[in-house]
DNA sequence: ATTTATCTCCGGTTAGCCTA
DNA sequence: TAGGCTAACCGGAGATAAAT
């Protein structure tokens, strides 16, 4: 084995575990609506090597599952204007839905929203196989997507779904069962209610 | 030529088998 | 036992043929 072969494998190589506009995102969310004169801690930003959570005082203002749609109501209006000025962050509305769709082309498991007493969680997570994800984790992923497609006018289908883990089509029964698991858990709906199941398209469950 | 009937293709779903 | 794979099934849409 040639010696620059060797070297090449003892050394390792630097990937792009979490994508940089996702984080930044975030973590500018975190900023702009930290809740001030909460006692404890600032903004936290934890790093793992599976995972960043990104943590900040006061509990969201929308519900997590609308993070997508809804446009968020700012706790510090003065500092939001601020940093999109600075283009710390995105303008109004178009952060969560960008930093999904960036988690989507990474093929990133869905990022996780908690709100543990007091606070706004949203954790990220470093690339997983489909294979290892698991139920929750999948339906997560489903849900996410058809908040994405449906705030950008389009639907969860089938083929969308398959693009978004990255699965070949002839697996796509696969998918249909993972679509089947992200309706039986209430999180999307058929687009029509009562058509057949052809070309079938999907919404969220508030849609 | 326009309408109507039939065919074929294709995306999607379900069921079942098989393997790790 | 869950997940990958295959086969069978379903029904809509466009294409083609038939009828008027």
């Amino acid at each position: 084995m040639p010696v620059n072969e060797v070297i090449e494998k003892a050394l390792r190589k630097t990937v792009a575990v979490f994508p940089e506009l996702a984080v930044r995102e975030l973590v500018a969310n975190a900023l702009i609506h930290q809740a001030f004169f909460v006692t404890g801690a600032g903004p936290m930003v934890e790093i793992f090597d599976d995972r960043i959570e990104i943590t900040n005082p006061g509990e969201p203002l929308v519900d997590t599952q609308r993070f997508v749609d809804t446009p968020p109501k700012s706790r510090n209006e003065t500092l939001a204007s601020m940093m999109r000025r600075f283009r710390i962050c995105e303008e109004r509305g178009s952060g969560i839905d960008k930093v999904i769709a960036q988690i989507e082309i990474y093929q990133l498991p869905a990022p996780l929203f908690e709100v543990p007493e007091g606070f706004t969680r949203v954790v990220l997570f470093a690339h997983k196989p489909l294979i290892a994800m698991d139920k929750a984790e999948r339906v997560r992923a489903c849900y996410l997507h058809a908040c994405l497609k449906y705030v950008s006018r389009e639907f969860l289908t089938n083929a969308s779904l398959r693009e978004r883990f990255g699965v070949e089509e002839k697996n796509k029964a696969a998918v249909s069962r993972y679509i089947r698991e992200a309706v039986d858990a209430g999180v999307i709906k058929p687009f029509d209610e009562d058509a057949a199941r052809k070309l079938m398209k999907y919404v969220p469950f508030w849609a």
